[in-house]
DNA sequence: CCAAGGCCTGAATG
DNA sequence: ACATTCAGGCCTT
């Protein structure tokens, strides 16, 4: 019997979607945008600047949801081994830079870029008598210096961070607007900026722009249709190339349904607790 | 259209 | 120890 209205904290936030949070005592606390969150083991969140924000997606309809995506065994199994795992609504900005940071590294790197960036850029606050600093807003980051930024250790990354700031500063390409256009076209949109391809763009627009068909398709998720999913979405290669992208994504939405994204989820995080992968 | 190679960096692997 | 490979891609040729 699954519960859906529980909320497991620690596998929503160890699930790779999130990268500026640590424990302290009983709370997990995480930067948000220009909002510090401070959340215990319930998923009960108090917050700095008392943000109302539906972090964990609460108003989704989990079990119309898990229906949708139990086509088989497997996601079956995830669901049940990880209930309570959720998709987090993030702010989109820090998911966009965050992902973009995130091509070709691993996660214990993109944690200490990102911490980088808001310790350098960010403001400092006091929460909780402990100190945070603030993610950066757009104007910062669009100014700042391509050393500054490389001197975050993001490599070739600074100039496509700089670049995507200073895009979301001008509005060249607006996040509400995002949020109410359908997947295909807040996809195309969003894959104009520098350093996002299929794979980031659907990161950000599951993460924060709530688009819930949105698969983002790593190395993970291949490996795991290769395993499970071999004959059924029928995967040839291992290097995919922007159009097999769009076919195998296709293949995902027609088999799991408008929430695939939440399937991924699942399976992701199942496949990485195979493997003990260090998370945050 | 596809394939191959380069790219910053640090952790993991031998 | 030290070298090499790899890691949750993207871009250019």
């Amino acid at each position: 019997m699954v519960n859906y209205k529980i909320i497991n904290v620690e596998n929503s936030i160890n699930s790779g979607q999130v990268f500026l949070w640590k424990k302290n005592k009983e709370f997990w606390n995480g930067v948000n945008g220009d909002d510090v969150l401070s959340i215990d083991k319930n998923g009960n969140i108090n917050s700095y600047q008392n943000f109302k924000i539906d972090f964990f997606r609460q108003n989704d309809n989990l079990e119309k949801i898990i229906k949708s995506i139990s086509k088989d065994k497997t996601v079956k199994m995830a669901v049940k081994k990880f209930q309570g795992l959720r998709i987090l609504r993030q702010d989109p900005f820090q998911c966009l830079i965050s992902f973009i940071v995130s091509s070709n590294s691993n996660i214990p790197k993109i944690k200490n870029n990102l911490e980088k960036i808001s310790k350098k850029f960010g403001k400092k606050i006091k929460y909780h008598n402990q100190e945070f600093f603030l993610f950066p807003n757009p104007k910062k980051l669009a100014k700042a210096s391509i050393n500054e930024i490389t001197s975050c250790g993001v490599g070739y990354r600074a100039k496509f961070i700089k670049e995507a700031a200073k895009i979301i500063d001008l509005k060249e390409i607006d996040f509400d607007y995002l949020k109410k256009c359908n997947y295909q076209d807040a996809k195309e949109n969003i894959c104009q900026i520098p350093g996002v391809g299929g794979k980031v763009a659907d990161c950000v627009l599951l993460f924060s722009l709530d688009k819930l068909e949105a698969v983002p398709l790593d190395r993970w998720i291949i490996r795991i249709l290769e395993k499970y999913y071999l004959k059924k979405f029928e995967i040839t290669t291992k290097t995919i190339t922007e159009k097999q992208y769009n076919i195998l994504h296709k293949k995902i939405v027609n088999y799991f349904g408008p929430y695939a994204g939440y399937s991924q989820q699942f399976l992701f995080k199942m496949e990485r607790e195979n493997y003990k992968k260090k998370w945050l």
